[in-house]
DNA sequence: CCAGACGTTGTT
DNA sequence: GTCTGG
DNA sequence: CCAGACGTTGTT
DNA sequence: GTCTGG
């Protein structure tokens, strides 16, 4: 799965390797980005009907629509890519509103002791995500998003079976593309548009508190 | 008809 | 919101 | 994902 | 043990 990741690089890193049009906040530094935090995403098209690509945060954690209240905010944190179309909770924001969450990296945990999972070609990663608006009356908009998972790769099979969606970055403007309906289609980029070669290495478990930041977490 | 659910993951 | 169960 | 909490009652 | 919070 993908329950911890991590986000420190510069905006002007995050500008050379995505496609990214508007910035809509700051970006801060975070290697232990836990469910409930804020997290930096890039939406194309979304209510506001805007046909760029727009950098912004999201709460990590899918609150529904419908959802009476926030108390079950940090649940829905990953979603099955293979289940996706049959979850109330998914299916339609599957169609209509998906997300590119930006990482330099992740963690797994294998046996209570934390690993670090990076690109193996240096880079950012890109997780499929997806997103969704909740409100209460007269109250702002609580903007929420989870991050789609997948049966592990040959990399990192050994410390746990699943992973997030990593998108090729030629497939990622189709992902963003709301144009891009059709089930078969976002199946198929889901499948095969992912990256599997990941390289990882044991940290300690300084990272296991979410209290706990900084450049320790990802030490060797 | 209304009520109630709606999610993923890891664990010995 | 939308589907399933009673 | 891991850490941390885990409760009731009456009172102005 | 199990749920909530980060």
């Amino acid at each position: 799965m993908c329950g911890r990741f991590t986000l420190y690089s510069s905006l002007n890193n995050l500008k050379k390797v995505f496609d990214i049009d508007t910035v809509t906040c700051e970006i801060k530094a975070n290697y232990n980005v836990a469910p409930g935090h804020e997290v930096y995403a890039i939406i194309r098209g979304s209510i506001l009907k805007q046909n760029d690509n727009r950098l912004g945060k999201l709460h990590w954690g899918l609150v529904p629509s419908w959802a009476k209240d926030l108390s079950g905010a940090s649940r829905l944190i990953n979603a099955r890519a293979e289940t996706l179309q049959e979850k109330p909770s998914f299916r339609n924001a599957l169609k209509k509103r998906r997300c590119l969450i930006i990482a330099d990296g992740f963690y797994e945990w294998k046996e209570k002791q934390p690993w670090y999972c990076l690109p193996a070609a240096g880079s950012l990663f890109g997780f499929a995500g997806l997103w969704e608006t909740w409100k209460e009356n007269n109250k702002s908009a609580y903007h929420s998003c989870t991050i789609i998972t997948t049966e592990a790769s040959e990399s990192i099979k050994e410390i746990h079976d699943r992973m997030p969606v990593i998108l090729k970055p030629e497939i990622i403007k189709e992902w963003l593309n709301p144009a891009t309906q059709e089930y078969e289609k976002l199946s198929m980029i889901l499948k095969h548009g992912h990256v599997t070669r990941i390289r990882t290495y044991q940290v300690s478990k300084f990272v296991d508190s979410p209290k706990n930041n900084g450049p320790r977490c990802i030490k060797p």
